[in-house]
RNA sequence: GGAGAGGUUCCCGAGUGGCCAAAGGGAGCAGACUGUAAAUCUGCCGGCUGAUGCCUUCGGAGGUUCGAAUCCUCCCCUCUCCA
């Protein structure tokens, strides 16, 4: 890659990260001649991969389009001890056999975006099940506690009195530690991880190596347009969610979040974002037309089209498509056990509450009487809710 | 090691012997209104029980009491200050 291509590329990066740190040595590096190496660290304890996840798997493709290597680093050492980062809730390890699922799960879900041919596959465990407490103590003597404690979350837990484990001071290390084991010349993150990036940086120095350049980018926000998007808080969109999950989940977003989700997860240009704000288009079509574009990007055009149908049909005509499930029954059952056999209710009494409450339909009609028996033969649509649709029969 | 504060239902947080399945808020679910948007209003929000009612829950284990989230004992954990 010449001067020109490795500006060229830096620029574009940089125009959708948050900070890069630095643009200088970014450019410096590219202009090197050889693949470089970005590090993509992987906690394998939530093998789900969504949107929020495809904003920096995105700038690594551009890496590997450029002839880059991503190392796709697996945090099993990690997971084998239990991260406990987040809040209070401290996370069990987990067992080896679960934490190679959950790399084989997320490895064919970054595929989704990442080239296999230019990745790299290594596991922390590697050189952490071979580092020795002195060694460990080595590489904490390069870290102060003053700057430990400069992450945002640590003041903050010593601030509100709040617990903070020594091992959890001890993570930020593990992982910057791993950019030294993997000699990685860039790093990609969320602004969350600009800390843990950083510390990647002090240690390779400290151990002779140029240290690596820090690209941050933007979070993106969950469902409910407050929290990061995670799966923990179920405020996600998975990229291998169904067409129709997906396309219903990105049309129940509010019109704030929907301009940020354009702005992140498509290539809209700035007229088209300045088109959608001034309201140019009404908000419920572009709305459609950016879960049109999603589905496309984890699916297909053909399965973003069915999804638009499927939602047009089920909720804005609120007619019942041609494709509900249908289940077997032989025998009439009393409609709550029926709602708790077909998994639409965790409990009878949560069904009961939904009859309640005028949520559930037979054949179009409300049912009101909580002790209704269903008659397959007789009767056979169920709806629960706006979502929850089913037929029956004999 | 010493002194003090604290651990409540998904989260925050009130409750200090019966009126407590436990205030209030958040999240969530459902209904109305809509564009499955926002905002708003209403209801629900441990489980079982197809009326009544029953069972489990307030860090853990015992105990006092007709009755305990609340009192006592021991234990576990967190925070603050001192060493």
């Amino acid at each position: 890659m010449d001067k020109e291509q490795a500006e060229e590329l830096t620029r574009r990066l940089s125009q959708r990260a948050v900070e890069v740190i630095s643009p200088a040595e970014l450019a410096a590096k590219l202009s090197e001649g050889r693949p470089l190496r970005i590090k993509l660290g992987m906690d394998p304890t939530a093998p789900d991969l969504h949107l929020g996840h495809t904003i920096t798997l995105k700038a690594m493709r551009e890496f590997q389009d450029a002839g880059h290597t991503v190392v796709f680093l697996v945090g099993d050492f990690t997971a084998a001890i239990g991260d406990p980062s987040g809040r209070s809730a401290t996370r069990k390890p987990l067992e080896r056999g679960q934490i190679e699922a959950n790399a084989e799960t997320y490895k064919r879900q970054v595929f989704k975006i990442l080239d296999p041919d230019r990745t790299e596959i290594r596991f922390n465990s590697e050189w952490m099940d071979r580092l020795s407490l002195r060694e460990l103590i080595k590489i904490a003597a390069h870290i102060s506690v003053a700057r430990l404690l400069e992450r945002d979350d640590f003041e903050q837990r010593l601030a509100e009195q709040q617990p903070l484990f020594l091992h959890e001071l001890l993570y930020p290390l593990i992982q910057g530690y791993d950019s030294v084991a993997i000699r990685a010349d860039v790093e990609l993150g969320g602004t969350d991880q600009k800390f843990n990036m950083l510390l990647g940086r002090e240690l390779q120095r400290a151990y002779g190596q140029p240290p690596q350049v820090v690209m941050t980018f933007p979070l993106l926000e969950g469902l409910d347009g407050v929290r990061k998007m995670s799966k923990s808080l179920d405020n996600y969109v998975g990229v291998t969610e169904a067409p129709r999950e997906m396309f219903g989940k990105l049309m129940s977003i509010s019109d704030a979040l929907m301009l940020r989700y354009y702005e992140l997860l498509t290539g809209a240009d700035a007229a088209e974002l300045a088109a959608i704000k001034n309201h140019a288009i009404h908000p419920m079509d572009a709305k459609k037309r950016l879960a049109s574009l999603i589905v496309e990007q984890y699916h297909d055009a053909a399965a973003a089209r069915a999804a638009r149908e499927h939602f047009e049909t089920r909720f804005q005509r609120r007619e019942v498509p041609a494709d509900v499930p249908v289940f077997r029954l032989a025998d009439e059952i009393w409609i709550c056990e029926l709602m708790k056999q077909l998994r639409f209710v965790p409990s009878t009494s949560e069904a009961r509450r939904l009859v309640g409450q005028g949520a559930v339909r037979v054949d179009g009609e409300p049912v009101t009487d909580v002790n209704f028996r269903f008659i397959p033969g007789q009767h056979s649509l169920l709806e629960v809710g706006k979502r929850r649709i089913a037929r029956i029969a004999r």
